[in-house]
DNA sequence: TTCACCTATTCCGTATTACCGAACTATGAT
DNA sequence: ATCATAGTTCGGTAATACGGAATAGGTGAA
């Protein structure tokens, strides 16, 4: 009935007021601030000042609510409590060397990917992956990948709820369509995306296991590869593949 | 009398859970955390639990919680918001290329310095500059630096409230003698750390102002500078102040 | 197996307090 | 001066956060 039964609501309703603000770029109004969150004036009042007088919002000159310093520092503390990072980088920096673009390292945040750490390469500097964004289910190579590791009943749980947005005429939003993308993901080992989540980008995304055998983390090449041919392409899909491997083994895991 | 008149109590109970886990290392099981934070265990349950299905907190496998994704999505957007990161980023390297040595950039955040960005040198990388961690006032020179360009009234009432510990030998906790420092550093433009944080280590802080005037920002050399005579180091102060105040006016600052 | 001792979690009555409409203040534009 | 818009404060009440105590789950020893 109540799934939120037990749990804190001003609480929920101060996150409710750190994701819109998260969602959007730059400072917003105690105002707008009241009506994307659908909360009355006062409430959020309450709430944002509380969060500012804690850091975790700080108020530009023209009194504007923003995200704070603090969170930079919470967030700063978990990066470094991911020792992913750190072990990622090698792979990261080979796997650009080889493929001449930009690798991705992104792991799943409930119903999304997001990035945690990437590396840059000299003919691939022409797109710069964003952080800790969350990246579409749909039709990225990274959340196609993790969706199609999961359990079917819980593929269908989540694409009922996230919404499958047409973000470019290539994008995939028939359900049935992407059940089938999903089972070939899994026959192959890895998934790829043609222009699906911006016109032109393409990418590659492989596994990554822990110890536990468990999907972890999605590693990722990523470019706009305009002069590449299929065979081409398919060294970029075996290099990233192979890092993949070499990352989950760095990881613990051992393949059966 | 009541300094948290209107403010929201449980959700200030929130923020000094994530205070909780962001100052230790690794996940806190519910009894610690309900020690530390002073709040008992089904108050804490109850807030943990909340934050944990919103992602702000991850519940690992022996059930402890620590801090989550969602912390770093939006530190991630924090620093996308700090347009500084970018403008300072050619001025921090090119001081590490002048000095050798590893630059960072500070600013306030309250009562502490927190790094935001910085740049290493070759022969700098043997200290890795740690991002987002709240460094002490009394003995770091970005610290002092900051200290010394506020009023006098406002610098009593900080040095009452923050702990002057004494990191090493060479840390002054004496507040009459930190005073006499901070009118020197005001006059000099500059400020320095002799060991006063960590033994060996030694950094000059030179003031970043925006375009209103104010202190905003600290430019930061840092490094052992073992076999570095003062003639040497002279010119390292040098090298910082001038980049500082390169980076000042690029922010549209004009000296009177 | 049983017991003991850890956990995290749920329950529930009540005192606290979060809530939100409305009033207020400040600032800037017309 | 007037209006419009901003952020902030106030207050009474319905709602709920609180925390002690009971429960459930898990692990290791006897």
């Amino acid at each position: 009935m109540d799934e939120n039964k037990g749990k804190v609501k001003s609480l929920l309703k101060a996150i409710d007021i750190l994701d819109v603000l998260s969602q959007s770029r730059g400072g917003l109004s105690l105002s707008t601030l009241s009506e994307r969150s659908g909360y009355p004036k006062s409430t959020v009042h309450a709430l944002a000042s509380t969060m500012r007088d804690r850091g975790l919002l700080r108020q530009l000159s023209d009194g504007s609510y923003d995200l704070g310093i603090r969170l930079f520092e919470y967030g700063s503390a978990v990066s470094r409590s991911f020792d992913i990072s750190s072990i990622a980088r090698p792979y990261l920096e080979s796997l650009s060397a080889i493929t001449g673009a930009n690798s991705v390292i992104t792991m799943l945040d409930g119903h999304h990917p997001v990035s945690i750490d990437y590396a840059v390469s000299a003919s691939g500097v022409q797109i710069m992956p964003e952080i800790g964004v969350k990246l579409p289910l749909h039709c990225t190579s990274q959340g196609k990948l993790m969706i199609a590791y999961l359990s079917d009943n819980r593929v269908k749980s989540i694409l009922k709820r996230t919404s499958v947005r047409q973000y470019t005429p290539h994008t995939v939003t028939d359900t049935e369509r992407l059940t089938k993308i999903f089972a070939e993901i899994r026959n192959l080992g890895y998934a790829i995306e043609d222009g699906e989540y911006k016109v032109g980008l393409r990418s590659v995304s492989a596994p990554v296991f822990d110890s536990a055998g468990e999907l972890k983390y999605a590693l990722t090449t990523v470019g706009f590869f305009r002069r590449v041919n299929s065979d081409e392409f398919s060294v970029v899909i075996r290099a990233t593949v192979n890092q993949a491997k070499m990352l989950s083994s760095a990881l613990g895991y051992q393949s059966e």
